[in-house]
DNA sequence: GAATATGCTGAGGTTACCTCAACATGAGGG
DNA sequence: CCCTCATGTTGAGGTAACCTCAGCATATTC
């Protein structure tokens, strides 16, 4: 019946905030591409080039997923030759996952890659307007 | 190796939106619960609240998705009573999706109570803070 | 040294998408 | 009018990224 616009509320916000996110998303697949990892193995792969070896159980932790879903994402990154898996030599029960050499390549480039990717989507921005939407989402992040 | 919490640069900013999306997500969430519909069934409600009778093509084109997963959804709502479906009297392959009396009822509740969600994450912003996210979301939307 | 807690993973489930092919109907050309 | 081609919907089957629950091995505590 009406259009699409509707009118100037704070639903509106959110829905232009969820474009945005869209937008985003879409890009950083697009970015991701090159290395053919899905985005949930980019994001462990971040998580081990900051934090080198971890069990899977800290994996899950900083990923915010459930455990078993960490034990997935390392038999996948496994598979590509990404990650190695090894036994903690402090708890026989625990695994550690550390990169391999082609693992901290991959994980260097994307993150390369994502950087050159936020320069580009708000790198339009002028200086002002970018440290104001950081402000104004930090407060939001709460 | 080093710490979560990176440098001042773009990535962060994607890391901040991120952060902040996520909250919304888990309150768009919790906000849909009273009614135990998805939010995917949320969002073909609201374009059925907004346009009426559509064909599940058109769903899927508002919805931004492939037809055949309009399909899908259809048959969850329908399933819930939420929607029905008659033959398109202009087209005997055609099929229009309308909601039913419950549909209509659940289909604006949710659509106040969106908005009062909105109301509440935006809402602790300063009017100036929220206008400038306004304007700054709709040029990285483009 | 027995009871309990912890770390990982197999089995199997869910959601929200997807593609591909089948089937019915519509529309245009000869 | 019939034939071809396009369009609208849906069955079948697949994927990514999650989940829970149960089981096994090892650690910790009493």
């Amino acid at each position: 019946m009406t259009e699409d616009t509707t009118d100037t509320g704070e639903e509106n916000l959110a829905e232009t905030f969820w474009a945005v996110a869209s937008r985003l998303r879409q890009q950083t697949r697009e970015s991701l591409a090159p290395w053919d990892v899905t985005p949930s193995q980019s994001r462990a792969l971040g998580v081990l080039g900051r934090h080198g070896e971890v069990r899977p159980g800290t994996l899950a932790e900083h990923l915010r997923i459930a455990p078993r879903s960490a034990t997935e994402v390392v038999d996948d990154l496994q598979a590509r030759g990404l990650v190695e898996r090894r036994p903690d030599p402090a708890d026989r029960r625990a695994t550690l996952v550390a990169l391999t050499a082609e693992g901290t390549r991959v994980s260097a480039a994307i993150r390369a890659a994502r950087r050159a990717e936020a320069d580009r989507f708000f790198g339009h921005l002028p200086d002002a307007d970018r440290a104001e939407l950081a402000r104004i989402l930090r407060t939001l992040r709460a």
